[in-house]
RNA sequence: GGGCCAUUAGCUCAGUUGGUUAGAGCAUCCGCCUUUUAAGCGGAGUGUCGAAGGUUCGAAUCCUUCAUGGCCCA
């Protein structure tokens, strides 16, 4: 049985004790002021955080939906008080649970007046549990008419402005939970979010995929070009990496003889923060045997258009601005093709490092004068063709010498069989066909290499076990990667990647710290 | 890494050309109010103006450095 407010006597306060439980020195310091609330409950045998449970038989949305069902009956529910508006000997209190907000009603000759004198000690942000009957107001509001009442927490302190709710960005993010209790589109963020997880899973389970998991800590962190971040294990008194991909030890589990798997995944990269990038994020790699990077076109386009029907309820939505349209078949643009059209020059035709930094010097594209031939067109190509894919097009036919992993077109050996998905002018999806050739494999790794030797940080050694696992022959298989953080930016309209991210990397306020108050 | 901008009450924000005691709404505190809902009515302003220096008779305001964040570029 719940342990409702109660009392054996009165509690009438005399006229010259009113407000006798503040201190009057901090009587304007929020949280002395409920400090002293809580102080005032406690000294009448009340401590809200006592309670260790509470079985409420009804969420508010269902009353809502439902009223003609629970017209008159008697409901427990339970959640934050989230306005209060006193009303003399009554007082209304809108309580939100995980589906919205129930109005609640206290009179003091239902409650009892012992009961509604410790409302006095009650704030916005406390959490009750209720027990009462639900009934409409004047104004038609669905309401609980509250027979008892227990206090399940209590807040020590202030929420934010409640029109406003919290806009400073920096707060929002560091305080997510406050973020979370008063912006309620930030809720909503997070439930598409976690949503979209759960379909992409329904989708792949549907597919026979299997999900697996694989090393985050690894003495050579590989599967792309990055920068990691570098840990130490103790016992073993070796370096460690946080893994930036997941790509190499999903194809050792294909090698392994599962030929559909996936992984949705955390990686960490270490580099620069902005709009489009957090250091950790998250990743869905899926790997399928016997299939190419035509396969995986199909694949992803069932998958987003699956996902934008489920989520959006249709093919079609706005994002920041521009109608974007999800109905398959996607754009497919040739990457060379494509630059040759923008700036009458054949990738080809670029050979040596120079050639390359005079055709971005020419195009008017800033790069980094270290960079060599294939950064400095990798970097002009993002340049000039890549903005202009706002509708879901799948850019195609890369260059094998920023594909280092990927199978050469038998038609043109130059070029891979790999694509990236751009949406709205970012990439969505990079997939190809896996390189399954141990010795080309082998050849493009010591390529890299060199480019190491030459001080380039974000090429990785040289990774032997995966070599060798190639050579047990890893069947022909298509591979697909999706960025999990930038997809749920599309389907929430978010413009940062730190909106859809629940705690984004921050500086501390204080060294070793996250807050200060 | 570079440029621009921001930081004032618990929250959201004003604050003029450097000028007396720094303001508003919400929240809070006190009083009234038993179907209100941005409840209402009456009263109270709660502050290290991000930090530290500097200029000045005088600084929230001007200068320098630093801190944190945002946007843009790299």
């Amino acid at each position: 049985m719940p342990q409702w407010v109660k009392f054996g006597c009165r509690l009438r306060r005399s006229r010259e004790n009113r407000g006798g439980y503040i201190l009057s020195e901090d009587s304007f310091d929020p949280r002395a002021v409920r400090l002293s609330k809580l102080e005032a409950l406690r000294a009448r045998g009340v401590n809200p955080y006592e309670p260790t449970n509470f079985k409420a038989t009804v969420l508010s949305g269902e009353v809502h939906d439902h009223f003609a069902e629970w017209d008159g009956k008697l409901v427990r529910m339970a959640g934050r008080v989230m306005a209060i508006r006193t009303h003399g000997r009554a007082m209304f209190l809108d309580l939100v649970d995980q589906q919205g907000k129930i109005q609640c009603h206290l009179r003091e000759d239902v409650v009892g007046e012992a009961a509604f004198e410790l409302t006095e000690f009650m704030d916005l942000g406390d959490i009750l549990g209720v027990e009462g009957t639900v009934f409409k107001t004047r104004r038609g509001e669905i309401t609980v008419e509250v027979r008892h009442y227990q206090f399940l927490s209590k807040s020590l302190q202030d929420l934010p402005d409640k029109r406003h709710g919290l806009t400073n960005v920096d707060l929002r993010y560091r305080q997510r939970y406050v973020d979370l209790l008063v912006n309620p589109e930030v809720r909503e963020v997070f439930s598409i979010r976690t949503r979209t997880l759960t379909f992409i899973r329904r989708f792949l389970a549907e597919r026979d995929f299997v999900e697996m998991e694989t090393p985050v800590l690894l003495p050579i962190a590989g599967g792309t070009e990055a920068r990691p971040f570098v840990t130490h294990h103790n016992a073993l008194d070796m370096t460690l990496y946080l893994r930036i991909a997941l790509e190499l030890h999903l194809k050792r589990l294909i090698v392994g003889g599962f030929d559909r798997v996936y992984e949705i995944g955390r990686v960490f990269r270490n580099e620069g923060i902005s709009t489009r990038h957090n250091p950790e994020f998250t990743m869905l790699e899926l790997y399928q045997a016997y299939t190419d990077y035509q396969g995986m076109m199909e694949l992803v386009e069932s998958l987003l258009s699956y996902l934008v029907h489920q989520i959006k309820g249709s093919l079609q939505f706005e994002y920041q601005g521009q109608r974007l349209d999800f109905t398959p078949p996607f754009d497919r643009v040739d990457m060379v093709e494509r630059l040759f059209e923008k700036t009458g020059v054949r990738w080809e035709s670029i050979v040596s490092t120079q050639d390359a930094h005079r055709l971005a010097r020419d195009l008017g594209v800033a790069v980094d004068s270290r960079f060599d031939r294939t950064q400095v067109m990798d970097k002009i190509t993002g340049q000039v063709v890549e903005p202009d894919l706002v509708q879901p097009t799948f850019l195609w036919h890369h260059p094998v010498d920023i594909s280092p992993l990927a199978k050469r077109d038998p038609k043109a050996l130059n070029l891979a069989e790999r694509f990236e998905l751009f949406v709205a002018g970012h990439e969505l999806a990079n997939a190809f066909s896996e390189l399954n050739d141990p010795l080309d494999q082998r050849e493009r790794f010591l390529r890299q290499q060199e480019q190491r030797r030459q001080g380039n940080e974000e090429v990785p050694p040289l990774d032997e076990d995966f070599l060798n696992a190639l050579e047990h022959g890893m069947p022909p298989t298509g591979g697909l990667g999706v960025g999990i953080d930038r997809l749920v930016m599309l389907l929430t309209n978010s413009s940062s990647i730190r909106d859809v991210i629940l705690f984004p990397t921050m500086r501390p306020l204080t060294p070793g710290s996250t807050f200060e108050s």
